[in-house]
DNA sequence: TCTGGGGTCCTTAGCCCT
DNA sequence: TCTGAGGGCTAAGGACCC
């Protein structure tokens, strides 16, 4: 899919079309996500700090991801992928492999091409987005097709061409070739896949070492026999925050830990694991990073356990200067067992058998949110409007029954519903103020109402679906 | 105001065992 | 009994991808 976070958010913003949007992290840490190709041509592009996106698109609307909303047109997608194959290989939201051979849908590069053509018809009639689909022998040749396929086409590569297409591009345009090892190639001379194939791969595995250097050595050949492969296992589950302030309190770090380690067990429970080796992440005011890991004598999903073991591996790093992120894995994953099972048994009583660690509850702070009410800042490429920003990540925090009601926060880009004026979408807020724009998909662009963030007339909602389901 | 979050895979090094 | 090679496991770090 194509810029797929901000085409998402333009197909269901329709004040959005055809101006700069940008979707990410809007706290004074956050980066890009997402850039429609409006916002590209300003030099925004993804993974770049938004600070510096801000300095060079001020106008763009800056909006924080909404993963349900992604998740549901992805799974649209795939669902028509698995029409054409049974072997579709998702690799993210928006990409995936398919195997049209073994889906009977293509035999030659005629049928391919019209599979190709009839797919992103068909993936626009459903979602109202654009994709792109490139067509090869192979998953490599596939993938840098599709790149070069960007935005909304399509390209095949005949078989027996690859090597002349591939040799003019950059080794970057190689799947596994980054900012690194496109450097220490750089250094070497070799900025093209041709020079990769001049070189030789003695000369690559000497360079990069063996696996690296003899896979680079195949690809800048054309050569992949890598399978598409339907179901892939998790290996491991992690979670991670990076604070809008570094962390020096000894205390607050270790209570930041313990409830990663909590979020980390919901997430390891919700997809029916259990993991041997817990994994601690530290990320120093200086942005140098160490990991620390300890492998238990057997899996476990119990938060007790995991809380423990993140604590003791805490205890071992030094945190003086400062802590900017946090991070709890768990890696080693084993299906459930049956002491897994008893213990779930045991969850619905009052709390965990031991409360060792008194540091218990978040600490009312309400995570990587922190304070930052940093409101007003770009507007929908028009004069008015505005994307505040809050460093909140897209899932709600949990609502904290213990909390008086604190004053309602309102992410620039979520969902909300009026009493009187129906569905719209948060522009900005700030200064006790929310700017709400009333539109939905499908609807022209709406009018801008401000209201008082406390308004009880103003509600969060669910998102709205991209193309209209008339049943409702 | 530089630099997210959730992953995978590879390399290196140390230790233990055969 | 000592030694070396090699495999498996663990730990840590780095590169890469979306």
């Amino acid at each position: 899919m194509d810029a797929f976070y901000a085409s998402v958010e333009q197909a269901s913003k329709p004040s959005l079309r055809g101006k700069a949007v940008i979707v990410g992290g809007l706290g004074p840490r956050g980066v890009v996500a997402t850039a429609s190709y409006e916002a590209r041509r300003f030099g925004v592009h993804s993974a770049m700090p938004t600070a510096q996106a801000r300095r060079l698109c001020p106008n763009g609307a800056y909006l924080i991801p909404r993963f349900t909303l992604y998740r549901q047109v992805s799974d649209v997608v795939m669902a028509m992928l698995r029409e054409l194959s049974p072997l579709v290989e998702p690799l993210s939201l928006d990409e995936a492999f398919v195997d049209l051979e073994a889906g009977g849908v293509a035999f030659d590069s005629d049928s391919a091409r019209a599979t190709g053509e009839r797919l992103r018809a068909d993936i626009r009639a459903a979602t109202g987005l654009s994709g792109s689909v490139g067509l090869a022998g192979s998953k490599m040749l596939a993938k840098v097709a599709s790149e070069e396929a960007k935005p909304a086409g399509l390209l095949l590569i005949e078989p027996g061409t690859e090597r002349e297409l591939l040799a003019p591009m950059p080794v970057r345009t190689l799947p596994g070739v980054g900012p690194a090892t496109g450097e220490h190639l750089r250094r070497a001379g070799i900025t093209t896949v041709g020079e990769l194939v001049e070189a030789g791969e003695d000369e690559l595995v000497r360079m990069l070492g063996r696996a690296h250097g003899a896979g680079l050595y195949r690809m800048a050949l054309g050569l992949d026999d890598r399978a598409v492969v339907a179901e892939r296992d998790a290996k491991s589950v992690s979670v991670e925050d990076t604070f809008d302030v570094d962390l020096h309190d000894r205390v607050r770090i270790r209570g930041e830990v313990q409830r990663l380690a909590d979020r980390c067990v919901a997430r390891l429970r919700g997809s029916g694991h259990s993991g041997r080796t817990i994994v601690l992440k530290v990320r120093r005011y200086d942005f140098s990073t160490l990991t620390r890991s300890e492998t238990l004598r057997g899996p476990t999903d119990d938060p007790a356990v995991v809380r423990e073991a993140a604590a003791r591996l805490l205890e071992a790093v030094d945190t003086t200067g400062g802590v900017r992120l946090l991070g709890v894995g768990v890696t080693g994953l084993a299906d459930y067992t049956q002491e897994d099972l008893f213990a779930q048994s045991l969850a619905a009583g009052p709390e965990a058998p031991d409360a060792a660690d008194g540091t218990g509850g978040a600490g009312g702070t309400g995570g990587a949110g922190g304070a930052d009410p940093t409101g007003a800042a770009a507007g929908g490429a028009g004069p008015e409007a505005a994307a505040g920003a809050t460093g909140a990540p897209e899932a709600p925090e949990p609502p904290g029954e213990s909390q008086e009601a604190p004053e309602r926060r309102w992410a620039a880009g979520s969902d909300v519903r009026h009493v009187l004026y129906g569905p719209g979408w948060v522009q900005g807020s700030g200064v006790g103020r929310v700017t709400v724009r009333f539109e939905q998909p499908g609807s022209e662009p709406g009018r801008v109402r401000t209201f008082r963030v406390d308004d009880p007339d103003l509600e969060p909602s669910d998102p709205l679906p991209l193309v209209g389901d008339p049943t409702g």
